[in-house]
DNA sequence: CCCCATATTCAAAAATTCTTAAGAATTCCT
DNA sequence: AGGAATTCTTAAGAATTTTTGAATATGGGG
């Protein structure tokens, strides 16, 4: 069984949290600020930590750092602005999911086991650390954040590189629009088409060689974009 | 796929919706009042719950609520009143939706979709099973949006693609112009029985061999078209 | 075997979706 | 604060798809 630490320093969202894990089977631990969710880290087992940004004493951010010093577990970083979200991702800190507050409690849920079974079946972390998608000359290196064409370094923003991610994840797979803006933004896709569009085209000026033609990143008309796999003539 | 639990105590609504849910591939379960929801969900493995307020026995509020206490998944609730809107997506009870009767079946379903989107992660977590529908030489990957007549890839418009999936996901049945037209579209069908020909003849050029003597997408005369199962001489 | 409802074909007009560019707004860094 | 980098918005033009309506073909009951 999974031993869950919850730490807010909000006892109502932990308790609430808690009833939700419970019932499905997760044992939970409880913490209200960084310190002590240090201390339960030290003193428990814990496979899974759900973290509140914003805490006296010591805030999420910063307990994330120290515990990703000498644990590696998924953490779940809940916060009350969406708009942190690529800072969080963008893995300067080291979270693997991240949950706007307020937050519907079912989805936590859901993440929360998504991230168990990713690392269950991954065995641990460690294996799962050579993260390297290659396709042709296209390389993406997930530990450096290094992404390369035909050996030449590429540097890309944050938001382009986390797209050029999801789609070299899943060579091939094809991804509206909208489920490329939901994937990265963690947020609703309202409007925001021609954003979506707007950093592909981005992405393609820096991949490919020429970006009217491009070889990786295509179009599938009325559909969205795909990671053509190299030697897929067509 | 995803199981639904549909239930209300008007059973031609229960088979109206199995309908429209069937037709996206889910698989629908059915109960007629509160207590035998209760043993369904007992009994089964429920991804996602469709229920009435007012049912003998035991209402959908009070299943609600006791389903809240062990279970966790989407729930959403059907009601003739639609002032009740706010009560019952209130926390108090613990829906997640709230659709009004009489509602438009595509409506509905829009917000299945919608609710299991919400917790269903794409990208990071290991991806469904593929998609990959067969009949003979047909081939269609639903991840990929690619379709092959054996084994040469096929390029298909979007709406010619979901045509093509709907009749290759429910092989053997017939679809009338109008559920066709509904189920693509998801608006009444008014004038469109040209718009829906039209597209058959296109798909039928990029598919059949022979568009006159079509071995894949046949006419049902008077009622519709389906997709014949190969081996299916007849 | 004739007739009528139904199905198919065709091409042009209308609508949608994608690409591209440029500038505004925001965030980041020093 | 000021400049640089990044992200978002807007809009026009290009590419592609969808719709439309009329002409043509076809099936099958009487």
């Amino acid at each position: 069984m999974f031993n869950i630490l919850v730490c807010d320093d909000d006892r109502e969202i932990v308790e609430a949290i808690e009833i939700y894990l419970a019932q499905e089977g997760y044992h939970v631990l409880k913490a209200y600020d960084g310190i002590e969710a240090l201390e339960q880290m030290r003193k428990n087992e814990i496979h899974l930590l759900i973290i509140d940004v914003m805490m006296p004493r010591l805030d999420g951010i910063r307990a994330t750092l120290k515990i990703r010093e000498e644990n590696s577990l998924p953490i779940i970083i809940l916060s009350a602005k969406s708009e942190d979200a690529d800072k969080i991702l963008g893995l300067n800190i080291g979270a693997d999911d991240y949950v706007a507050k307020p937050f519907n409690p079912l989805e936590l849920v859901a993440r929360v086991k998504s991230q168990l079974r990713r690392y269950t079946k991954l065995g641990s972390l460690a294996e799962e650390s050579a993260k390297i998608y290659r396709n042709g000359g296209l390389e993406l290196d997930d530990d450096r954040k290094e992404v390369t064409v035909d050996g030449q370094p590429v540097k890309l923003t944050p938001i382009e590189y986390n797209i050029l991610l999801l789609l070299m994840r899943n060579q091939g797979k094809v991804f509206s629009i909208h489920q490329i803006y939901e994937s990265i933004w963690n947020e609703e896709a309202y409007g925001a088409e021609n954003t979506v569009a707007v950093h592909i085209r981005h992405i393609r000026e820096k991949i490919e060689i020429n970006p009217k033609e491009p070889r990786y990143l295509k179009v599938v008309w009325g559909i969205g974009y795909k990671m053509e796999k190299a030697g897929d003539g067509n």
